[in-house]
DNA sequence: TTGTAGGCGTTATCAG
DNA sequence: CTGATAACGCCTACAA
């Protein structure tokens, strides 16, 4: 790649001297942008007030008269103070933090799913006053993160991301006393903790009878990276449909990898090569269904005529509304990922306020949206 | 062994009356994790030695005997001590976190352009010993947000996303004294702060220079945001590429909109509709490009074939490789958005830790790299 | 090489 | 209703 280094230039440094004197005297009083280190001390000085009067009128004490409290509001408000996060912290042992872990590796299952549903949270987040802490790092460190977390006070809380069957992270955060939510479930731990999940078993099994009232015997299934606990449900929840509907379960019409629009696009391709191939297919994500797509168009084949498909849809903000003419593009069963992080980060603030173990739980079911994916089989295909 | 540790260590704790002691009894297991809220003053405590001593030694001062480091380090690690963030961060000003502002919107570009940044950004930020802090906001509420960073001291530095092309954060971020990268350039802003900026403008005639020779002239633009500083300058780009080689710029044939696949959906469709519709279109995301794609193949048209199509490709990682047959699907300007979030963040830790106002500043140039989706224009559609 | 003492800017405790 | 005063846990001159 090439690279050119712009020139760098030196600034006229003004000799300013910020540093050694951090609050500045400010006689005219302008409205000027200040760089307003103005301290609880300083403040209180000039109103020829305690600092403990003018921190218990700042943080809404009832004892406080409200003449004082107006004249030390005013005050602050002019003087540009804000409480220093750090002193704020120290004293309080509470951060206005909650910490995400976002693992750097293949199967990071992060990405823009993760994005959407930090946008949620974050959302959140700023209405309750917390900001969200970021670290990534490569998946075998992920729990000294927690530690790090926890025994240097650096976040309230933490959200657990992308948890698999069996997830050792849960006993972790419980032993080292984090409060914290997982956005899924981990199924062969003990039950005890937050959680926000989707019915994933139930959706998949859903989609199964949906394509086999369509006629549809021969169902594929590209399915996420099955060692995650979603990835998990959502085989089982196939698997459940195609018995109960009297089919076999065939390990070539089912895939299992990290969900990315390449894999959506190789997996149908795969399908497609069969001696026998499916007439309809079920995909974990919009991701690789977009693959799958782009794969059945080059195949000359037309979604919905010749294959049929139903896909997952965490309505990915930057993919939304995927339609054509009017009609939802996919067939898909939904459920709003940014929804989702918006509703954990306000079940684990809750848990952390209210200081209170019990653990909050919630199940949502997708809704089943028909698009122009998915239609009765073609006579010639049926088995 | 490390039990009795534990029980002297509780007595001491009793002693000094250190709040909650989370120390848990240990009854047997010893590699049990404990909650640990070891403090500097007990660890001393424990060992003998003064807070001074133990708090040079673990910060590798060169004073401190290698006897006594060794020791301080072994019954650190033993004792599961970890400096409290709050209390090192008010002594030493640094609070080891870089913030990020999530503008909450219609046309966010951060989705998931950012998530990429981020990702890169958050690699070498652990490296560095920094966490990401994030918040998600109202675009109008966003310098608001820069005030309380840089007032309650919660950041040593933020990074600047998305520049417009009259930025106001930039003023703003120099007023409140903050260290800052912005991730683009924002033009009609004194250039003196720092950067990591793609030359936007030389990718897109590069593009249509390209285009012409293999024969087009009808050349559309599915721009981004044209009041986005990075969008502004491709759209520059491509009509001196027109200039240069003799074409007419056509209002018809450029758009400009949030980039994401819906987008490039409706505009190529559009485009397939104009009496005389261009024989080559250029996406300034893969995003769009997709978008296009699809709009292409349900017109019956093939990429490269009938419409040449060159794209911008940010390399999202979820959609790295796309390729049909071991080929690139299409032609592109390729820049990593990661690599550009590592390189950004490590200019600006280097300019908080070495502490000078120098502004870091670094222009990359985009690759072209070539798929399958360019070729000579059909002689029955040239212009 | 180690220790003492003071400070960082808040909040919390207990008097008045 | 208001005000001293003591934490909070760490860092860092300045001393020894």
């Amino acid at each position: 790649m090439l690279r050119a280094i712009l020139k760098v230039f030196q600034s006229a440094l003004a000799a300013t001297g910020i540093i050694g004197s951090r609050v500045r005297e400010n006689q005219g009083h302008e409205d000027r942008e200040t760089v307003s280190r103005v301290s609880l001390k300083s403040l209180s000085q000039q109103l020829g007030l305690s600092q403990t009067t003018v921190s218990r009128a700042l943080n809404g004490f009832p004892e406080v008269s409200e003449r004082t409290r107006e004249r030390v509001v005013a005050a602050a408000r002019q003087m540009n103070y804000r409480p220093n996060n750090s002193a704020a912290n120290l004293a309080t042992g509470r951060t206005g933090q909650i910490g995400h872990v976002i693992p750097l590796s293949q199967h990071m299952m992060i990405n823009p799913h993760f994005a959407d549903f930090l946008a949620g949270a974050g959302e959140h987040y700023s209405q309750a006053g917390y900001d969200a802490l970021l670290r990534v790092v490569s998946t075998q460190d992920e729990e000294d993160v927690y530690r790090d977390f926890a025994g240097r006070n650096r976040v309230d809380g933490v959200v657990v991301h992308g948890p698999e069957v069996n997830d050792a992270r849960i006993d972790l955060l419980r032993s080292l006393d984090v409060p914290f939510i997982v956005h899924g479930r981990s199924d062969t731990v003990d039950g005890d903790y937050s959680w926000l999940d989707v019915n994933n078993a139930r959706a998949f099994r859903r989609a199964v009878d949906c394509l086999v009232d369509l006629g549809h015997r021969r169902i594929a299934l590209v399915n996420g990276l099955e060692t995650m606990n979603f990835a998990a449900r959502r085989r089982a929840g196939f698997c459940e449909g195609l018995e109960a509907n009297g089919l076999t379960i065939d390990a070539t019409l089912m895939t299992s990898a990290d969900m990315n629009e390449p894999y959506g696009y190789d997996a149908t391709l795969g399908f497609l090569r069969l001696r026998n191939p499916p007439t309809a297919i079920i995909y974990a994500s919009i991701l690789p269904a977009m693959g799958g797509h782009r794969a059945l168009s080059e195949a000359g084949q037309t979604l919905g005529e010749d294959v049929s498909v139903i896909t997952y849809d965490d309505q990915l903000s930057f993919l939304r509304p995927l339609e054509t003419g009017g009609l939802p593009l996919f067939t898909s069963l939904r459920s709003s990922i940014q929804a989702a992080g918006r509703r954990a980060a306000q079940m684990l603030i809750e848990q952390i306020t209210a200081d209170d173990d019990t653990p909050r739980q919630e199940l949502w079911e997708a809704d089943l949206v028909l698009g122009r994916s998915t239609r009765p089989v073609r006579q010639s295909r049926a088995a």
